[in-house]
DNA sequence: TATTTATATTAGACAAAGCTAACTTTTTAT
DNA sequence: ATAAAAAGTTAGCTTTGTCTAATATAAATA
């Protein structure tokens, strides 16, 4: 079965809203939200996935992909990762800019293609933003998600990966000197709003809470 | 101006067709039956494209590029022959395989994309089918167009380029043998059918006139 | 529990790009 | 020069994926 490109892109955004959301579960609004769409809409492509067996619900209930859906999803999330690594080791495109063009470039049908890029670049095992590529196979290792804002005062981690490959967060990122294994110690954390002070190559900066939670790390 | 998908493989159409007729233009019916689709459909994308001044024509007239529609094709027809050198050096995609897969990625929008995807590839100058990549300003030689249909016997030539990008045709170019730069020497031509038969690499094969004026030579 | 708010669905409209069938204009051939 | 054939156009319908406005259900709160 041939899907169109927009029907992708609502199985994209199920993956992951549902990875977000507790019990793998999404709603309708949260869809039309992330994509930037009126929840009518979504409603009415959700009738043509689920008549597809590619999504799962009951009329006012909560949206699951299948099996088959997740399956869909995840060889997506594999190109994407996949031509994002390609464009930032070779295409010399900085890593907030890869994201976009990879957008475009996940929709390319050719099993030969994404099996010989995966080749070319070395069966790579993470993107440029430090995400996980699926396998061939649609394997992925769930790594714990530790985010900055969940350590302490003292606690010291190296930056494993970014939640969001958005453009003014990842151009801040590097802003602030940080890149993927930066190490960081968080020096202070105010109580007040959850906004801490890190170190890392010896200087300090002030980030929010929203930012910490957007940057995962693993302790050291 | 953002083009979609659509508008551009029409102007592509237009292009390589006003290439083969005489006098740069085309007609409803010729891009209706090159692009697979009815006259009456041709006709509605005409006036859409006519309105956004990438298409000349009087009603009931001929159809021409103007100079911004013809940069529009080129520019993608650049794309194409970019992305197909990339599949065929990189990719370990044989020459009938690339043809398919970057019609797709011809569409991806991406300038820097383009520009470093030259760079990678060594600024190429001809495609794995022989045919010339017109350079960054939409610049491309048209070198003259000598078809082995129009030798004589006795006459040697090199294989330059082939005019089909087809599957059946490019296997049945490399079952015989031929490839790019391959020397070809005429053998015998039938006066009946223009049917001949060439030697290459002491193999003597007979094709037919149809064939031979799909391969261009250079004479030697 | 009753009411308000949030979420989900339906109905009806629209644009893009396709189609068929009918019609008009141009070209070709008798 | 006229009739037949070919080419081009128009009208009206279809599908896909979007929208707004109205409605129905579920969840939250008073």
């Amino acid at each position: 079965m041939t899907l169109t490109k927009t029907e992708e892109d609502y199985l994209k955004a199920l993956f992951h809203l549902s990875l977000e959301n507790e019990s793998d579960k999404a709603g309708t609004n949260q869809v039309a939200e992330y994509l930037g769409l009126s929840p009518a809409s979504v409603n009415n492509m959700l009738k043509k996935l689920k008549g597809k067996d590619l999504v799962a619900y009951e009329k006012y209930g909560k949206l699951t992909l299948t099996e088959s859906g997740k399956s869909v999803a995840v060889r997506l999330i594999r190109k994407h990762r996949l031509w994002e690594t390609f464009l930032f080791k070779h295409m010399n495109f900085t890593w907030d800019e890869v994201h976009e063009v990879a957008e475009q470039l996940e929709h390319i049908q050719s099993s030969k293609l994404i099996s010989e890029l995966d080749k070319f670049l070395g069966h790579p095992k993470r993107d440029p933003h430090g995400a996980i590529i699926p396998n061939e196979q649609g394997e992925y290792s769930l790594e714990p998600h530790i985010t900055l804002a969940s350590l302490q005062v003292g606690d010291t981690c190296r930056l494993t990966s970014v939640r969001d490959s958005s453009v003014p967060f990842l151009q801040y990122v590097s802003r602030i000197g940080l890149a993927l294994s930066s190490r960081i110690r968080v020096a202070e954390v105010q109580a007040f709003d959850g906004s801490m002070t890190i170190e890392t190559e010896g200087n300090a900066y002030t980030v929010s809470k929203k930012f910490a939670e957007h940057v995962f790390v693993e302790k050291i």
